[in-house]
DNA sequence: AAAATAAATGAAAGCGCTTACAGGGCGTGA
DNA sequence: TCACGCCCTGTAAGCGCTTTCATTTATTTT
């Protein structure tokens, strides 16, 4: 492996010098930088990441835990991070917590480890108090899609139960009056808020909240599936679902189809993320937008506020959702 | 920061005792080790990795290029691969390469810098020769969805020609004669040679490949719809159109509907990858599978055979796609 | 009980780099 | 001409860990 050390000998300097030029710091003569340009070029020289951060201790690298790799949610949120933080220079090392608060620490620990300059943490097993304490620790973070109140400056979060409130009140004010609802996983704050808006809406136009018209489910397709089933079997009646989220939607219109039931003729469907395929469905999926991207974006931003000392972002902490109407819901005849 | 030598002192031995229990490596009285487990708790010790890395010269990481992090396919491909990872206690870095020679290289070697101890490459830009040079390195890698017969050790790609032929055929097989093709990019090899299994096909039914039936597309679901819109301008006629991916599949229903022609009654349309949603479309789409998640974990054994000497695990390079018919294709009448 | 072998530990030399700190060279103003 | 500063560069001390080699201690063997 050549070295500083070797790049240093051909080119007559000393391995500071090298270090200078590699890193652009301090100030070196045109003449001696080129001469250790060509030594490294002539060597093949390769900087020592590695070394280098264990000198500087710092890395250059986010640590990133997001639940999951698969699906399009995470990745496009790290796609907005990812765009950020390359402009900066900087890397992400992403690793998976699964939901499960032992992996979600085991792995906030290797990134602490491996001496992550800051870490962006979509995490939904580990307690609040866990995070709070992480937070008062060295280490910068940032919570993503989950607010907690004492460490609120380190979150950024989509409003949630305004986005169940205005997928409702949408179905409201299509004349709607009952209207089932497909939850997502309650232990989960997204899945309990975007309930809560459901259930404010529906508040506001003086109705009462049906708990057989819920179902809970996790987020995933057939779990939509099986929501519409489990209300078939309990013999309930609605014009209208409201999913808690796209993938569930989608699971929903399959199901009804399957039960004879045509969107949106006979029952209106509304989804929530906004995900890329929503506007390939049939119909084309009415749902609350979630500005994944910019969430992503957001959390990077605030990354190189902190840590890097970049001051001339602007930073927002909770995100809007917007109503997005589409094919899939429409007035009550 | 607490490091290894305060805790060799507060157990009263030496630090490279302190390294012995933290690998595992040689052998430790066990009293010894219980007195070092203790001074680390109670010193809240955290192994600095970074130092590790330099001083053995290894990293346990994996650096992975994808071109993307959005959308489901890398994720699902990522996804299969970290399982196998985890399993072995090893990480993965990732970056990515846009599809761009330049960004790809850099990349490239960005984790040759960080020190990987092995490459997973899904890159389309960089030319076969840099890969073949690349390989004949020190660092060991493995290129995914992609085939170079020089280095065909290092590959691991679905057959692509075969996946092509045989959508076709199911169309072929189903009475069609007029079949439309919407290409990927075609400067991509896997888009090159979906289109070139098409041909096959078409060759065996004794049928004429009509360039005026194809159009280039760049695998988004737009360039479906832009596709199947350039068709109608040249007025041509058709009975089926294969695409070249799922997202392409899906805007090519929605244009065809825009246009008044329903599916599968008066085209019939299938795709490629069976992506998520494949089945939440209406019609369900027909496509062909690619076991992404299955490449993805395929490369990872990979590694772990040829870099960390695990040598008990069945390998494939060439991973075979199949017919999956739902309901977007139907019998010629 | 002495000798031979095995087990457990320590000393110390790096790994390749960064970064104070110090010093030499040189232009400028008095 | 001399002193002052400014540039530019070199010296050397780490960063926190691993690992070889040597040494000490424990266990067998004869």
């Amino acid at each position: 492996m050549v070295t500083i050390k070797q790049v240093s000998e051909l080119a007559g300097v000393s391995s500071a010098t090298v270090s200078r030029v590699i890193n652009n710091t301090d100030t070196v003569k045109e003449k001696t930088r080129q001469q250790v340009l060509q030594a490294m070029a002539k060597l093949g020289y390769r900087h020592n990441v590695i070394a280098a951060s264990l000198a500087s201790n710092k890395t250059n690298t986010v640590g990133y835990v997001v639940p999951e790799l698969h699906g399009s949610f995470f990745g496009a949120m790290m796609a907005g991070s990812e765009k950020v933080l390359r402009d900066a220079n900087k890397h992400m090392f992403v690793v998976t917590g699964h939901s499960d608060e032992k992996q979600e620490k085991k792995e906030i620990e290797a990134l602490l480890s491996r001496r992550c300059d800051a870490l962006i943490l979509h995490v939904e097993a580990v307690s609040d108090e866990y995070l709070i304490d992480l937070a008062s620790q060295d280490v910068p973070l940032v919570v993503v899609n989950r607010y907690i109140e004492k460490i609120g400056a380190n979150c950024i979060s989509l409003d949630n139960l305004t986005g169940g409130y205005l997928a409702t009140c949408h179905l409201l004010e299509q004349g709607h009056r009952d209207i089932a609802y497909l939850a997502g996983a309650l232990f989960k704050a997204d899945g309990k808020n975007r309930l809560a808006g459901h259930k404010k809406a529906l508040a506001e136009y003086g109705l009462n909240y049906n708990e057989d018209l819920m179902v809970e489910g996790n987020f995933q397709a057939h779990s939509g599936e099986d929501g519409i089933n489990t209300l078939h079997q309990r013999g309930m009646h609605y014009t209208a679902v409201a999913c808690a989220n796209d993938e569930m939607a989608s699971g929903a219109i399959n199901a009804l189809r399957n039960l004879g039931k045509q969107v949106p003729e006979d029952v209106s469907v509304i989804g929530f993320d906004n995900i890329d395929y929503a506007s390939y469905l049939t119909p084309k999926l009415t749902t609350v937008n979630y500005p994944v991207r910019d969430i992503g974006a957001m959390a990077a931003r605030w990354i190189l506020n902190q840590v890097y000392g970049d001051h001339q972002m602007t930073m927002k902490h909770i995100l809007m959702p917007e109503l997005i109407v589409r094919g899939s819901s429409r007035a009550l005849k």
